[in-house]
DNA sequence: AGCACGCCGACT
DNA sequence: GTCGGCGTGCTC
């Protein structure tokens, strides 16, 4: 490990980076050439010099007229342009550069930003306060910001500030102290030394400790031959993050198709400039394995590569895989990565010292500075879609940043977005697919149980074919998995008496029974009360009557019918977070549970090779809501939980699904495995009522601490709609949420048929209709993935 | 009087 | 987004 510390290439890029910011030191010089950072032959062009401050005369309140330089700086504010601040004396700065400023009583960190200030009254004038010694956000990571804060209808500040999310990564992390030897030889050669230094020699520069901790002695050894000169004191850059992924490491052993899929991948990457391809194969076709191979591709041509999963999707097997393949793991970045590994990641990716990272949506706006190649796996999951703050989706984020910067993205899935399918068949996208002609042999045998004709006894929610199916699979000594897409134990108790439903005090929606935290919860805004045992209307005690099934009413049903079978609750609420369901999965797939009972998050890639039958419950619970996606979703995930089952060699495996609607498309399309016929008719009925990706739809959410206030808001705003034959605006709207965290909201729906362009449209009307004052709020989701 | 809380506007 | 100023209303 010691050994690369002292790694040519990374020292020669911080010098060029040294020598670069030197040569930047200006001061009444207004145009500067711009310094092509990294691969100047592969990467857009950027003009070759720019204007980058004006200089301003302006009278100080002493009346002196004195000359300043100011530069715009993108500060965290919800504001639509970059403030202006004063370059003080001897300071340097580009379009780029990562500075502190005042703003108000506080100083905050901002990036000088491309073009000329505004003019502004030069009493408000201040000056940046200092300059980090930071790579600066490069031209294309600057023009993303403003391209994602426009398309998005946000302040490029904010979105700015998603980029500058680990305050202390923008000082340079300090050197550490480290020895190499030199050429005196020690005066007396013991056993001891001469291991230290047969291993010292491996290496130019060693940590001491690191040195004798690998020479298997004690540091004073280390010491004596210190103090004789044998080793020189010297300063080492600090440690990397991760360690050089090695692309030759694990070759992988394909087969003959995912050969060609990987082959035509690393074309992709050979070729200089923007690609998008859909790389589509089933559950087990080897997908990861292939796309590795377009990582090494980039990877070999020096570039850095991003792997985009979805939050759940971050597990032990993927990084497990990686590790195998490339012989380290990738950085990661994510919400568990703890602030001190998360400021080196950002450090060393803005250096280019890290290479590979695997991360969450917000990985997206890490400070690459050679981005070549960007994955999206498993890239219909509705986890890329941030919902707060700025409304974005990172897999259509991922492609712009991609096509901004002029490398390929590939978006992998076995089950694809309508709209990455129909951009895969129009042949904007390439399509690479995995036949897994293997991975058929080992599917599941799917059938659908109709709840109509098999119902299960009074009070219970597991068809007796289900439950026949489980004695089976527990008596053969294998494993079976339930999936029920809802957390507790019931989601609505209502007294028998009077007939009161719980409900959430500040949203309009029904309270869930969590019979194991002994609470009523609101899954919406987290409000929790104690499970109450006397109706709050009427007073009767012990009449109250849990409708309907969660997670651990099943679980419940199991351990009645199957006593003697190792149960297993797993739901993303049970106590121990993270790292417990790590276990528990680890659990599961080394045969220590018998019937598994779950949420979505089990429908997520992990390998359980007992797993031999999946039982769908209450499998139409998506569909019920008119959310345009629904059959969708509802396909994807299906898909998805009742592919953990045949993965197993050569025994028969079975996937069962519960509904109440076996003619339904997604209930036929999963049951037949004709994915194909589905997408066909979901792309005819998208393509009719012209919904995305045909049409599109946002969203402008309104809340105010009063209703009345809120929905005058929202009448004004539609009332003040441009008038445009094409786009319509529907509502107010009331959402489920219509109270939340004592906030009034609604949603007005803006739906805009072909080719309109909805941002302008927006735009206008938000014109139109300015905010009011008081708690009225606004907030703008340009792709929204529900109606809901 | 003293302060907790909520509302509201400014922030270059 | 975050802060301070200011008004309201409650408590020691």
């Amino acid at each position: 490990m010691p050994g690369g510390l002292a790694d040519h290439r990374i020292s020669r890029q911080l010098r060029r980076g040294a020598a670069l910011r030197a040569q930047l030191s200006f001061r009444g010089a207004f145009h500067l050439h711009r310094l092509a950072r990294g691969r100047s032959d592969s990467k857009p062009r950027t003009p070759p010099t720019q204007v980058l401050t004006t200089g301003r005369s302006h009278l100080n309140q002493t009346g002196q007229l004195f000359a300043t330089t100011t530069v715009p700086v993108l500060v965290p504010l919800p504001g639509n342009r970059p403030y202006s601040y004063a370059v003080p004396d001897g300071m340097s700065v580009q379009p780029g550069s990562i500075v502190q400023v005042p703003l108000g009583p506080r100083q905050v960190a901002g990036v000088v930003w491309d073009g000329v200030t505004d003019d502004v009254d030069p009493r408000k004038l201040r000056s940046i306060t200092k300059v980090f010694d930071c790579p600066p956000l490069d031209h294309t990571m600057r023009r993303f910001i403003d391209w994602v804060a426009d398309y998005t209808l946000s302040p490029p500040g904010l979105v700015a500030r998603m980029a500058l999310r680990a305050p202390a990564a923008f000082d340079p992390e300090p050197w550490i102290d480290g020895i190499a030897l030199t050429d005196t030889t020690p005066s007396r050669l013991t056993e001891a030394r001469e291991r230290v230094l047969a291993t010292a020699a491996e290496a130019p520069t060693w940590a001491r400790l690191g040195l004798a901790h690998a020479a298997g002695v004690t540091p004073s050894v280390v010491d004596g031959l210190i103090k004789q000169g044998v080793f020189e004191r010297v300063r080492l850059p600090p440690p990397p993050a991760v360690a050089e992924p090695d692309t030759s490491y694990g070759r992988a052993n394909l087969n003959e198709d995912q050969r060609a899929a990987a082959n035509a991948l690393a074309a992709t990457v050979a070729v200089d400039g923007f690609t998008a391809t859909l790389l589509e194969g089933v559950t087990g076709s080897g997908k990861t394995e292939v796309y590795f191979e377009a990582v090494a591709a980039a990877l070999e041509k020096g570039r850095q590569v991003l792997i985009l999963l979805p939050e759940i999707a971050l597990t032990q097997s993927f990084i497990d895989r990686f590790h195998a393949r490339f012989g380290s793991p990738p950085a990661e970045w994510h919400s568990d990565v703890p602030p001190r590994q998360r400021e080196k990641v950002w450090r060393q990716i803005a250096e280019g010292r890290v290479r590979i990272v695997a991360g969450a949506r917000s990985a997206l706006f890490l400070p690459f500075n050679d981005l070549g190649l960007i994955i999206v796996d498993e890239e219909h999951d509705p986890a890329y879609k941030q919902e707060d703050r700025t409304f974005y989706h990172a897999r259509d984020m991922a492609v712009v940043r991609a096509s901004i910067g002029a490398f390929p993205i590939i978006l992998a899935s076995a089950t694809p977005s309508v709209e990455t399918r129909v951009n895969a068949a129009s042949g904007r996208y390439g399509h690479v697919r995995l036949t897994g002609r293997f991975a058929e042999a080992a599917m599941p045998d799917l059938s659908l149980i109709d709840m109509r004709s098999a119902p299960p006894a009074r009070g219970r929610f597991v068809s007796p074919v289900l439950a026949t199916a489980i004695a089976e699979t527990v008596a053969k000594g294998e494993q079976a998995l339930l999936f029920l897409n809802r957390r507790g134990y019931a989601p609505l108790t209502l007294c028998r008496v009077c007939g009161h439903r719980f409900q959430c005090l500040d949203c309009s929606t029904w309270l869930v029974d969590h019979r194991l935290r002994g609470q009523l919860q609101c899954h919406h805004c987290g409000f929790a009360v104690p499970r109450p045992e006397a109706c709050p209307e009427c007073g009767t005690l012990d009449h109250l009557v849990a409708c309907g099934p969660g997670v651990e009413r099943i679980a419940e049903e199991m351990l009645t019918d199957f006593p003697d079978a190792r149960t297993i609750l797993l739901s993303s609420d049970l106590p121990g977070g993270a790292r417990r369901l790590r276990r528990e999965l680890d659990a599961i797939a080394d045969g220590e549970a018998d019937i598994v009972i779950g949420t979505q998050l089990v429908a997520k890639g992990h390998h359980f090779p007992m797993m031999t039958l999946v039982g769908a419950i209450d499998a139409d619970l998506g569909l019920a809501n008119g959310d345009p996606r629904a059959a969708e979703r509802t396909f994807q995930l299906l898909h998805q939980v009742t592919g953990r089952a045949g993965r197993s060699g050569g025994r028969a495996s079975r996937g069962m699904i519960q509904t109440w609607q076996p003619e339904h498309p997604v209930m036929q399309a999963i049951a037949s495995g004709d994915a194909k016929r589905f997408y066909e008719r979901e792309v005819n009925e998208r393509e009719r009522t012209s919904l995305p990706p045909f049409g599109r739809l946002a969203s402008i959410i309104v809340s105010a601490n009063s209703r009345r206030e809120a929905e005058e808001y929202g009448r004004e705003l539609r009332r003040a709609a441009p008038q445009d034959a094409a786009i319509e605006v529907l509502g107010p709207a009331e959402a489920p949420l219509a109270l939340l965290r004592g906030r009034h909201r609604f949603r007005l729906l803006v739906h805009a048929p072909r080719k309109a362009h909805i941002q302008g449209f927006l735009r206008a009307l938000i014109a139109a209709a300015p905010r009011p004052r008081g708690s009225v709020q606004m907030q703008v989701d340009v792709d929204p993935q529900s109606f809901l």
